[in-house]
DNA sequence: GGGAAGTATGCAAACGGTAGCATAAACCCG
DNA sequence: CGGGTTTATGCTACCGTTTGCATACTTCCC
């Protein structure tokens, strides 16, 4: 049985208004394709109104063959240190796809379907397209065979083929980070360089580094500390770090958790942000503007970015674009957690 | 033109193995309430995988006439102080759902949408339940005129008529704060007591209050001071509080937020939490354990409260609940931030 | 061994729209 | 004014499932 039975059907309405359900089908078609008489569409639109139809969109689905629904799939982790990047992401999506009238689901991928196909996540999810976000560690999906390319888009991810790949440049943030220090004049400097199976991490540090070698700086392996991303992380590298004999005058976090970590471990050890020890995060995430100091950071344009990856994943959709990789600049801002020597 | 033509269909794996559609369909009906023999159904499983046939589920849902989706209504604020209880809410939601098969939409509010009907909502987002949470001012839906009761839950918000409504205990949160100061012998004290619109703010300062007559303490008025939630209220409220000459011993805070913001400003007077001034935070979010000092906060049983929404949503969907009110405990996490007079 | 009871399957009518084709009506213009 | 073009609408066959009813086939038991 119907669970919706007694919902009023654009059979009803075409009964009403003395039309053709096929009238009334196309007087509630926004784009204009199948032109209608401006008086029987008032007319309808008149008698909808009274007995407050809206189209079944389900029905409109199932004919049209399209969702008009696109889901947004992130990694399953309760105790996401990326929280607020999720919100972001999330809250910029059904903000753009409410303009273009899209609906938007969230799924999160279990194991069991972390190889399966691609299509057969579209078909699962019932869905006309994919965001995929916040996988930066490799997935095993398969694209499709025919290479022709699937509306899926990887937002901040690793890599999967037949997949348009959109994120910020992480190697690019790297290396404005060590331009920073060394314009600042450090020389003496180091990285909390996140976790080793993090592409962007990954990334990040390689910028770092290639940086500081093209200024002739020394790289002290002792002083590129690994570890996950998250507070304690990055508190307990520095706590270590700061036992040490030698130490840094500045350290370039992976992201912004790690240097908060970094900067509680500093005034634990009764020493000062940026006096002692100077700190640039990456991510710009709320709290970096209200630490004491204020934190150095960098920053990724989120927001264009996922508008990017709706508008390319619309383009997927219709058939008007395929294959693309886009790497978005990123950006230093300054605030207080760098000592200029 | 349907947009997934090409797909394989019902008919298709009932022509490969021999037998009609409704065979098919009825040896993926999961409940499987029409008996079907077991050797047919291992036959046509063979079949369906070999051509990797997925039901369509849009087909479905139009003949079922249920979507298996629910949508959970957000606040629409980007920049929301809310994004870990958004996160978590979010991640415990599609990790329930999942378990039940359903899938999840996210939709936020908009202004044209906040007087309408709720079932209207319904449709509109094709779902078969509303989950809204997070609208802590007063929402004007209308619900059904037959007092039948909606599929829609009201988690953590202003009340709706004929909805149910789940929420933490805010009053007995209140309490236990003042009950927590009253008992480290704090007489002095305070509240930062968030925005005068929002109820759950509301709740937590007049339990706050309640205990504190209880007590027979006297109210300094000039000591609860409102804001918006926010980092940056807190710090400003305490910036002005601490040029004042009376000052209070103890501080509530109505979220986290803004007891982040008033260790800030304390520690920016040279003064010392919880040495100088006591605090108690509201919400235990993640960063509550990482600040100088630790946080002492009120924690709402988030995960089962989403489950409790859930659960009972999924009766009503089923007609097999209706109307409830559901309010659950709070409990006090005590860290450093509140002194031992 | 023949009817009752049970089991496995097929048929066809929904579910609520959309859209191609056909038709009718209106308009245009030499 | 009559044929050509445009515009508005109706008819009907889908879209891919589910499901009530009918049917055919088994079992079973007296």
């Amino acid at each position: 049985m119907a669970r919706n039975s007694g919902k009023i059907t654009i059979h009803d309405i075409a009964r009403e208004a003395k039309v053709s359900a096929s009238t009334v089908s196309r007087s509630f078609d926004i784009a204009n394709k199948h032109r209608i008489s401006e008086k029987t569409r008032k007319h309808i639109y008149k008698v909808a109104d009274k007995y407050g139809y809206q189209p079944n969109k389900i029905a409109r689905a199932l004919s049209r063959g399209g969702t008009d629904t696109i889901a947004l799939v992130l990694p399953d982790v309760e105790h996401s240190s990326e929280s607020e990047y999720c919100t972001r992401v999330i809250m910029r999506t059904v903000a753009t796809l409410g303009n273009l009238n899209f609906d938007l689901k969230i799924h999160t991928l279990h194991n069991d379907e972390s190889n399966c196909k691609l299509s057969e996540l579209l078909a699962k999810f019932t869905v006309d397209g994919l965001i995929i976000t916040g996988f930066t560690t490799q997935m095993h999906f398969k694209g499709s065979k025919n290479n022709e390319s699937l509306p899926v888009v990887i937002l901040n991810g690793y890599e999967i083929p037949s997949a348009t790949r959109i994120d910020a440049d992480n190697v690019a943030g790297g290396r404005l980070a060590a331009d920073h220090f060394i314009n600042s004049n450090h020389v003496d400097i180091g990285m909390l360089s996140g976790p080793k199976y993090c592409c962007n991490a990954l990334d990040r540090e390689a910028g770092y580094r290639s940086r500081m070698r093209e200024a002739g700086l020394k790289l002290h392996e002792e002083w590129f500390i690994p570890s996950d991303y998250g507070e304690p992380y990055g508190y307990e590298a520095v706590m270590s770090l700061l036992k040490r004999p030698s130490k840094p005058t500045a350290l370039f976090c992976a992201n912004d958790e790690l240097a908060l970590g970094a900067m509680r471990a500093i005034r634990e050890c009764d020493l000062k942000c940026p006096d002692d020890i100077s700190l640039i995060g990456f991510d710009n995430f709320s709290a970096a503007r209200h630490t004491t100091p204020p934190l150095t950071t960098i920053e990724q344009p989120i927001n264009i970015m996922v508008n990017e990856a709706i508008d390319h994943l619309m383009k997927i959709i219709n058939k008007q674009a395929t294959l693309k990789r886009v790497v978005f600049p990123v950006e230093l801002v300054e605030r207080e957690s760098v000592l200029k020597l």
